[in-house]
DNA sequence: ACCCAGGAAATTC
DNA sequence: GAATTTCATGGG
């Protein structure tokens, strides 16, 4: 094992891209660094001014984690161009530009936004990290790989008591059972228009129209997404009046990562009263 | 005891 | 069909 190492890597803070609520399989070091595991790699990361650290990984997973932090998007122009669109975009953009969006895997985005429905990140992360210890591959170094589909289709309801998910379990069963079978097609949505993809995700119960817009945003790179939450909610009824997903471009899903943080980090800002 | 949490299904009007 | 209630669980 070995480490990766990106130069000149701009427009990334490790903090408010694996913790702002988009991936739940992160968590800080006391060195500053983060561990965690995606594609069933396990590995910490760092930066070190610009240079981003990929610790205890391949040379061979080069590409995979240049992708992941999606290396290859210039987040300086789209923030330029994004903040010409609202001057408290152009705030927000500011407040948090170190923000990435992640290339996940596609089925383990799909089940930590079923997870996170009426739910708070402290818990869903608690949840998943119960998912991936119970059913998921252990990894030499003793954490564990998110679950496959095949697996978790092939348990029965009770066995997802332990993650004590509540409701969510029946959900999160239905949606390995069909991305399993076949009958959702994940790698349809990464191309498809954007309405059918959204379509072929709702097919599983449990997933509406926000799961399924962080599931294409987080879990298919489909940067147009524009997910609402509580949160976005009451940023766009209170920051953006009158405007909808589709006036904040090709890119909005960026944007909306940007009102997120921003609103949860001023939540006095947004809240009524 | 009550309210809320990166919502969606089930029920009721 | 649109509006309201319910759904588990945990923390404040």
């Amino acid at each position: 094992m070995s480490k990766i190492i990106f130069e000149n890597v701009h427009d990334l803070d490790l903090a408010q891209t694996l913790d702002c609520g988009q991936s739940f399989r992160w968590s800080e070091r006391e060195d500053g660094g983060f561990s965690g595991v995606a594609f069933g790699r396990s590995v910490v990361v760092y930066l070190d001014g610009e240079r981003l650290v990929i610790d205890n990984a391949r040379e061979e997973d080069r590409e995979l984690w240049s992708s992941y932090f999606d290396l290859g998007l210039d987040y300086g122009r789209i923030r330029e161009s994004i903040s010409r669109l609202h001057p408290v975009l152009s705030e927000a953009a500011k407040y948090a530009p170190g923000i990435r969006i992640l290339r996940q895997e596609p089925y383990e985005a799909l089940c930590t936004f079923i997870i996170s429905q009426n739910n708070n990140i402290k818990r869903i992360k608690g949840i998943v990290a119960r998912l991936c210890e119970s059913f998921g591959e252990e990894l030499p170094d003793g954490s564990y790989a998110f679950p496959t589909a095949e697996r978790m289709a092939s348990l029965e309801p009770d066995d997802y008591a332990p993650l004590r998910a509540g409701f969510r379990n029946r959900y999160l069963l239905d949606a390995a059972r069909k991305v399993y079978s076949g009958e959702v097609d994940l790698a349809y949505c990464f191309d498809a228009p954007y309405p059918d993809a959204r379509a072929e995700l709702m097919k599983i119960t449990g997933v509406g129209v926000k799961v399924a817009d962080c599931t294409l945003l987080f879990g298919m790179h489909r940067i147009e997404a524009f997910p609402i939450d509580v949160w976005m909610r009451r940023a766009m009824d209170a920051l953006f009046p009158g405007m909808t997903a589709g006036d904040f471009g090709e890119y909005a899903g960026i944007a909306q990562q940007y009102i997120f943080h921003y609103s949860r980090m001023h939540p006095e800002a947004v809240k009524k009263e």
